[in-house]
DNA sequence: GAAACTATTGTGAGCGCTAACAACTTAGTC
DNA sequence: GACTAAGTTGTTAGCGCTCACAATAGTTTC
């Protein structure tokens, strides 16, 4: 491929065979309107007949850009943020963007600092941080990095743009879904609350409540993990105080199932169960899982539109918002 | 975060700081041996108080390197490529090299070199092709990038390294511990053959069963997902022809477990099923699944490391592997 | 038909870095 | 003490591209 013995062909090249100048020729490459179309003719058929390649370090270096966006991503093999990258790369590759990443093992500031600068060092004209933590957003808030950024999962702030779904109109969804059936005792399993999507699912579901004229009192918090799911399905299995459960995610529903398996408590007979995400497995659990579907190559899609406009049109700092999906399986109804 | 109004201090300006040229300024960045060591302090006093950062674009422009690892996927969202970006990130970032992601929305030949031409274009020092299917193999060997390539998953062949993980073994290691509780009829259930782990595991599994004496004619093949696992399991379930199955991944093994549920059969008192991947929530499958184990962060490291040394000291090609581990739980006992 | 435009093309400089070489210092050798 | 070797520093020339500007040709206007 190319790039073998002789040298690669660059403008200089082209311009010559094609009886121009080298500016002329960098003129069709980047769509400049003053070239005659029987010009720009020959300089396209010098280019094909080449197998010229425009290089990009050159072209940054004068430009200061680099066709490149980072993604910082922290859980990015987790189910969400690892198809909203998918997403963000697709919508980036389709734009002629180059997609550099960074995973954060731990999230500090000096982590997300240190992420930042790397990207910076790369001259990335833009940046989305798929980074769920409530913590991040201030850390980029202080640091301005100076190009763009999407935070995707929040609404954003003043210098950051915005891409979420909406996670408490998903949880009002879920819970909805509940009262409809006619439950009135319906608990919270939250995820971790220094998670913006996690505190947003708690509160949803406290609005739809209270909203209903419901108690809001019963929460546990879990860490997203299945193992967590099961350790407080055992609690609540003993105690048995609700008639239905909405769990913050899907993982720690499937260890609640088990859990309840384990102790006999029926799902949906003796309680009824809603997870958030819908993962690919979640119709298989035992019994098959209603849950809130998200988008999430929607959202990465999304948040690529807010950053090819905060780049090319100069747009400034924006929002947008996905809505959620509920999915209605077997893990729910009335309560006996 | 720097980039602000003034320009960005570059070589010139830190050398006229320090009382030195710019080509020593170069040396002690690039850790040249013949500096000084009273003008290397100097100069690193003059680069830290001017918050000074190389310029990837222009360096890159003059060495044609470009410290960045193209990373080729597809089904990225999936636990066990996704897993190996995250090591294969890690590593490439603690050696000081940039990652650059594109994923592959279907697995073609044209596809494939449309994302190696994306990543020469930005002069990758090396590509790492995270693409599990054979026919991979051969658009690579028929591309040759002209940069090192190392292949996941795979033993990779004259041209290409490769990494993977010993599936073939593991297959042996689930199979093993069947025959050893006292299973004579195992079945499989594959993944789809144009995998080269689908292929490798039933291999490891046909030959596990042909060195105890037992027959390898019970197969049936699946798409990795677990609706499709779900399907066979009905049909399974109603045939009862083996007292244990080695399955393909784990998400086929959920699915197959809520058919058997589904169909009253139990696990592991009918039947025994083994899984493979051992993702997070496998554990708290009803029942608990009995899998192997893939270490796929270190898949990933290893890689890296084949990869760093073909560019760094030129190594030729060459391959790792890594062992996989058995994990008991649940599913699996002897047979009734 | 000269002035005043507009569309098209070319020229020169320089982005920030490294590689190759030149030059100077210091020490080591006989 | 002249001659070499080794260590240290400086000088020059690009890498391939885009930008600002200059130059030319073609078109309109009164």
């Amino acid at each position: 491929m190319a790039k073998t013995s002789a040298r690669m062909p660059r403008l200089e090249d082209v311009a010559e065979r094609a009886g121009v100048s080298h500016q002329t020729v960098s003129r069709v490459i980047n769509n400049h309107p003053n070239v005659s179309k029987a010009t720009r003719e020959r300089v396209e058929a010098a280019i094909a007949e080449l197998g010229y390649r425009r290089n990009t370090a050159a072209r940054s270096l004068v430009t200061r850009k680099s066709q490149t966006i980072g993604v910082l991503g922290s859980e990015l093999s987790q189910y969400g943020p690892a198809n909203t990258l998918l997403g963000v790369e697709h919508a980036a590759r389709d734009a002629g963007y180059f997609v550099s990443i960074a995973a954060l093992r731990a999230v500090s500031r000096e982590a997300i600092f240190d992420a930042i600068r790397h990207f910076l060092d790369q001259s990335v004209d833009g940046i989305v941080v798929i980074v769920p933590h409530s913590e991040t957003l201030l850390a980029l808030e202080e640091l301005k990095p100076g190009v763009p950024v999407v935070a995707v999962g929040s609404l954003g702030s003043e210098s950051v743009s915005g891409a979420m779904v909406d996670q408490k109109r998903g949880a009002e969804l879920a819970v909805g879904h509940l009262i409809e059936q006619g439950h009135r005792r319906i608990g919270h399993i939250a995820g971790p609350q220094d998670w913006i999507d996690a505190v947003a699912r708690a509160e949803g579901w406290s609005a739809a409540l209270r909203a209903a004229g419901l108690d809001d009192n019963l929460v546990v918090e879990g860490d997203w993990s299945a193992g967590s799911g099961y350790e407080i399905g055992r609690k609540l299995a003993a105690e048995r105080t609700a008639t239905a459960l909405f769990v913050g995610n899907d993982q720690m529903s499937l260890g609640l199932l088990r859990a309840f398996s384990e102790a006999g408590v029926r799902v949906p007979e003796d309680v009824s169960v809603v997870g958030f995400d819908d993962q690919p497995e979640s119709g298989y659990f035992t019994p098959p899982l209603t849950t809130v579907r998200q988008d999430f190559e929607e959202l990465g899609r999304r948040c690529m539109d807010l950053m090819l406009s905060a780049i090319e049109k100069g747009d400034t700092v924006s929002t947008t918002v996905v809505e959620p999906e509920l999915v209605v399986r077997g893990s729910t109804s009335a309560p006996a």
